[in-house]
DNA sequence: CATAATTCCTACTTAATTGATAGGTGTTTA
DNA sequence: TAAACACCTATCAATTAAGTAGGAATTATG
């Protein structure tokens, strides 16, 4: 039930841009550094990213990469599915992109007693990541970072 | 989040054995044959499964596997553990294998927001796969057959 | 005792996926 | 016009997934 470096990383860099207030353009270069991750990496990251038109690019000088909708209205599961598929843990448990089980690998289709469970699955998971929007991962940061404010 | 075809198999043929009533040995031919699994691929999928003490193996003619213990005190989400590793999507998030975050992809340690969602995806694929046993998916499949026997 | 059925063990294979790196082209602004 | 950028495609090494193959050890039974 792992989640890819792709689905991370891009978690990590949609919350970076979701931390300033209003939509500023930041280069991969720039989310490369603040996340540490490989730019050229992260260029392959953004590309499905804004070909979902989660993101918006701008090239040239001055270019770079911002949300392209309000942070309270990207989920992580939206993310997710861009970069890892959908997630339900079997194909045939998905709700998004469903695909009917194969006989041999379910031999007693209707009824199948296992595809409930894999939805019951995929159904917690998606509690979580379809409820979780990018404001939400913004705020929380912010406010895990106020005991260093208040150690002043 | 996809869950690999040895957990898969392995939960099937977990419900299989879990089906008759008592302990019943069972052959992997007979248990290839049941679930439609390769024989061969089975094999290696029952020697985790021995070392983990959730089956008990008979050689010999009239040889096979078994549950270990009752149906009602093995979950779904031991077996998947066995076979798949933690349930947790990030290893920085599983309760039962916890990896702390090494700096490079979690820079901000302590404090990590991500980390904070990875363990609520954790914690609710855990709330349905470690409540749910073999016994409970025994029961359904018995349940889910009886519109066939209504309807003589 | 011989034999057939069975687990057990190790090695191998093939294909796909992951996690990158490399090198270049097109675009925009200062 | 030059630097900073997005954009695009190819390549690569390592790992994992999914299975095959072949045989050794064990055991019940005729």
């Amino acid at each position: 039930m792992k989640l890819s470096t792709r689905g991370d990383y891009a978690t990590r860099v949609l919350l970076e841009l979701s931390l300033g207030e209003g939509p500023t353009a930041l280069s991969v270069h720039d989310l490369a550094a603040r996340t540490g991750i490989s730019a050229k990496y992260l260029e392959q990251i953004m590309m499905p990213l804004r070909a979902a038109q989660l993101v918006r690019s701008h090239r040239g000088v001055n270019g770079g990469y911002e949300l392209a909708r309000h942070p309270d209205d990207v989920t992580v599961g939206e993310v997710i599915r861009v970069m890892d598929g959908p997630l339900a843990p079997s194909p045939c448990a998905s709700r998004t992109a469903h695909v009917p089980c194969p006989a041999y690998r379910c031999p007693t289709e209707t009824g199948c007693v296992l595809r409930g469970l894999w939805l019951d699955v995929r159904d917690a998971i998606s509690d979580v990541l379809d409820r979780t929007t990018f404001a939400d991962l913004a705020e929380r940061q912010r406010t895990a970072k106020r005991p260093e404010v208040y150690a002043i």
